[in-house]
RNA sequence: GGCCUUGUGGUGCAACGGCAGCACGCCGCCCUCUCAAGGCGGAGCUUGCGGGUUCGAGUCCCGCCAAGGUCACCA
């Protein structure tokens, strides 16, 4: 647990109540880069002092995120293993138990610093300390008057299990720990004015604070998991919605549970997945688990949050957690709140997408359609690099193929209208005639590949008198996916195979000899 | 409401007190079987508002406005 003098050791410390948010993920990002940029510490523990909303099962998962991101800690020296196990990682009802923190609440009440207040503890503040003041690396001198400061709980009463509070469990563990640097979220800068009060009550050497700045969503309002309930609510409220006991999404949820979700009164994680998977709702990505689960890949993800805050001091935009190590300096982060734009993101995604080499497209494509799209590798089965290939200039996300190819699995129900009329029906159902005509010629091809399908094509619209080849590709794409859009056609009927390609056509003729009928 | 902090094109960020620039997005053209990708070009900021200091202010000072944070036996 000792350090070396004048070694630099950061922290991230999150509360293991629910999933890392990709606020926090910059959080840690941030106190990772400034420990490797001066050959430091990065350390993790978990502040679990609010008993009843902790749980292993979240302090589990927020690892697999860090360590997915590569972000991961050397508790506590450098060069140590990463910690893999909870049991590893340092965790204040742990150190509770230890009695670490009752000592040191002993020890303030001797000194008259802190005292009894029904089963509570509190810590003087106001005239008893006066003035504090602290610097910010981030924000600069911050003064506070003894009169805006009043005492605080230390130590929590029976109801909160006798347990330290969040403040003094802090400022002991950071000073145990031997943090040099506290980097953390804005919303613990009026805070720290306590910490502050309490490092020199306890004559111990204040770390350096910096404070990041929030992140927020477009509308302004604070980036939160409560952002998934309002989006849910409101799709809600602009549908018509029985509200009544049942199994929705999977999930079986009472009157009662429904109620209370939709008056605001819970933001239950079960009620809101139940609810959007039954109506599918598409919900805002706002863990790194659920962005990972859409398809970013995590460079890009990193390098737009970083950027969300901070730069490196000229125009250069691309970079990775090596350059993060190499650059990053507490004092070019910014002060202001930022928003966070999805559009941006999937443009960093996208070149990252683009960037890369073919096979390592194809082998991410695919470990992530097994995860979340395992119906497309089951009917591609050795097309599955085909259909890759066709994707990669065209995709933002690794979730992307499965929404533009959504085709290729499932025959088209709709049809658009615009794409039907402008490519089947226009001119006399001239689009109608060639399919008929290639309904005869398709069935010729051998073998069913690409190339000897674009060759059929070729001659198929120079015979039929065609400008060019959309003669052909606009008609058989409306006809196969029920839209204008597509992948290359050749690699599009491949694809799709022989079979479907001609079912496909016929049903659509059908489907227009009927309505013309009629 | 008290206290603290922050305001630069739609968004994210640059700019020793000295010509407001970059990226994403948006629009147009080229390429082209569609969509992408790629190439070329364009629009968009009197730097939240009003004063002041200065030869000169996005930058320094004062006031106002707006937004965010905090004022818990949550972190």
């Amino acid at each position: 647990m000792a350090s070396d003098p004048g070694k630099i050791v950061t922290r991230f410390a999150p509360s293991p109540t629910g999933e890392l948010h990709i606020g926090g993920a910059r959080t840690a990002l941030y106190a990772w880069a400034f420990a490797k940029r001066h050959g430091g510490v990065f350390q993790l523990r978990f502040e679990d002092t609010d008993l009843a909303r902790s749980s292993d099962a979240s302090a589990q998962r927020m690892l697999e995120d860090l360590a997915w991101l590569g972000l991961m800690p050397e508790n506590f020296g450098e060069g140590e293993p990463p910690p893999t196990q909870l049991a590893d990682i340092p965790r204040q009802s742990k150190r509770h138990a230890d009695g670490r923190y009752d000592a040191i609440v002993e020890q303030l009440k001797a000194s008259g610093d802190a005292y009894d207040d029904g089963d509570a503890v509190r810590f003087r503040m106001g005239d008893h300390r006066g003035d504090v003041t602290f610097d910010d690396a981030v924000y600069g001198t911050v003064h506070t008057p003894a009169k805006d400061l009043e005492d605080f709980v230390i130590r929590k009463g029976e109801a909160g299990g006798y347990m330290p509070t969040f403040h003094l469990a802090v400022v002991v563990d950071d000073h145990d720990f031997g943090c040099t640097h506290v980097i953390r979220g804005q919303e613990h800068l009026s805070n720290t004015a306590k910490h502050a009060a309490l490092c020199d009550a306890l004559g111990w050497q204040r770390p350096v604070w910096a404070h990041t700045p929030s992140i927020m969503n477009p509308g302004g309002s604070k980036m939160s998991k409560r952002d998934k309930a309002k989006a849910v609510r409101n799709y809600l409220k602009q549908h018509p919605f029985e509200v009544k006991s049942g199994v929705w999404g999977g999930i079986a949820l009472t009157k009662d549970e429904i109620e209370d979700f939709l008056s605001n009164k819970s933001d239950g994680l079960g009620q809101t997945q139940g609810l959007a998977t039954e109506f599918g709702i598409e919900l805002p990505e706002i863990l790194v688990a659920d962005f990972r689960k859409s398809g970013y890949l995590v460079e890009p993800l990193l390098n737009y949050v970083a950027l969300l805050g901070w730069n490196p001091g000229d125009d250069q935009e691309k970079f990775g957690l090596d350059f993060m190590a190499a650059h990053f300096s507490l004092d070019r982060i910014n002060k202001a709140n930022s928003t966070f734009d999805r559009a941006k993101l999937a443009a960093f995604n996208q070149d990252a997408i683009l960037a890369m080499p073919p096979e390592e497209w194809e082998t991410k494509l695919h470990d992530h359609f097994r995860q979340h799209h395992p119906g497309f590798i089951e009917k591609l089965g050795d097309q599955f690099g085909v259909f890759a290939a066709a994707y990669q200039e065209r995709s933002k996300t690794l979730s992307d193929p499965a929404t533009l190819g959504r085709f290729f699995v499932k025959a088209p129900v709709e049809f658009n209208a615009k794409a039907v009329k402008k490519n089947l029906t226009k001119n006399e159902g001239q689009g109608l005639q060639t399919l008929s005509a290639l309904k005869e010629i398709l069935p010729g091809v051998e073998p069913w590949d690409a190339e000897t399908i674009r060759a059929t094509l070729e001659r198929a619209w120079q015979d039929l008198g065609g400008p060019h080849m959309g003669q052909v590709a606009q008609p058989l794409r409306v006809a196969l996916t029920g839209t204008a859009v597509s992948p290359e056609i050749d690699a599009t009927l491949a694809l799709l195979g022989k079979q479907e390609t001609l079912d496909r056509i016929e049903k659509c003729l059908q489907r227009h000899e009927a309505a013309n009928s009629a």
